[in-house]
DNA sequence: AATAAATGTTAGTCTTACCTAACAATTCTG
DNA sequence: CAGAATTGTTAGGTAAGACTAACATTTATT
């Protein structure tokens, strides 16, 4: 059991925004699905998700495949909310939506919390309503 | 004569706009103040200012100390220029200035060109004159 | 059920970017 | 100008996070 550190690495945070996706797409999450999502070797993914294992982030499912832990559920929403604010924000300024996408998904690891909500407060108050990220 | 790749990594780039900011202060620039400045070990900038030379982004001056050349200074500069818009920019939604700077440390790195001309756009529209970044 | 394909695992390698420790060269100071 | 302190350099080490290649296990197909 590997203590969760403060800030996770941006790495790891990608690894559980991608599960989150692959799982909102409503299918079984394996190692090889997450490597193909991510352009990753199987073996570089097996050794990730070992360790957010460790973490107490992900569990094997009944099923066999991946699944997050209630922890490792948060924290991946918050990732994703994060970027998903972020990417809204960046169209909202005149940002073409793919750039907006690149760019948000490096942001989204980086600044702190209170930037994360003045940059929320200003969508909330300028641009057009937040889908729901859980979409 | 290593090459310059597309992208300076980041830990390059820090570099880079630390010795910027030392030159600013006036004095000659020599790799301890690096060190200090940036909380490294001499020789972890030793090793780094060697592989900036070899691409021909810093020179020694005539006085022995550290300096950059045309190439190495536009890169600094430029990264310099990003590092001040977004602080800026995070300063005018409401963030405290030291959490924008630490924000606007690790965005600056980040995002694309089309990105930070949109910040710098929304700036020069919504927030109080910039200053001269060369300042 | 046997074989083929897909998936998971292990071992070993590479690069980046930091570190400490020891040594060399330079610079400062009495 | 000699010793002391500072600065620069070299050697070797570590951790993260990717890789390939080989092997093991599971799943699918005939």
């Amino acid at each position: 059991m590997t203590a969760i550190p403060e800030k996770l690495p941006e790495s790891l945070e990608m690894y559980l925004e991608t599960i989150l996706l692959l799982q909102n797409k409503g299918e079984k999450v394996r190692q090889v699905d997450i490597a193909r999502a991510m352009g990753f070797a199987r073996s570089s993914v097996h050794a990730t998700v070992n360790k957010l294992m460790d973490m107490g982030l992900l569990k094997t499912d009944t099923a066999g495949g991946i699944d997050f832990t209630p922890a490792g559920k948060k924290l991946a929403q918050n990732v994703y909310e994060r970027h998903y604010v972020f990417a809204h924000f960046l169209v909202s300024i005149g940002v073409d939506p793919i750039t907006a996408q690149t760019d948000a998904c490096k942001i989204e690891h980086d600044v702190s919390q209170l930037t994360f909500e003045r940059i929320k407060a200003f969508c909330e108050r300028n641009c057009p309503p937040l889908l729901d990220p859980e979409d």
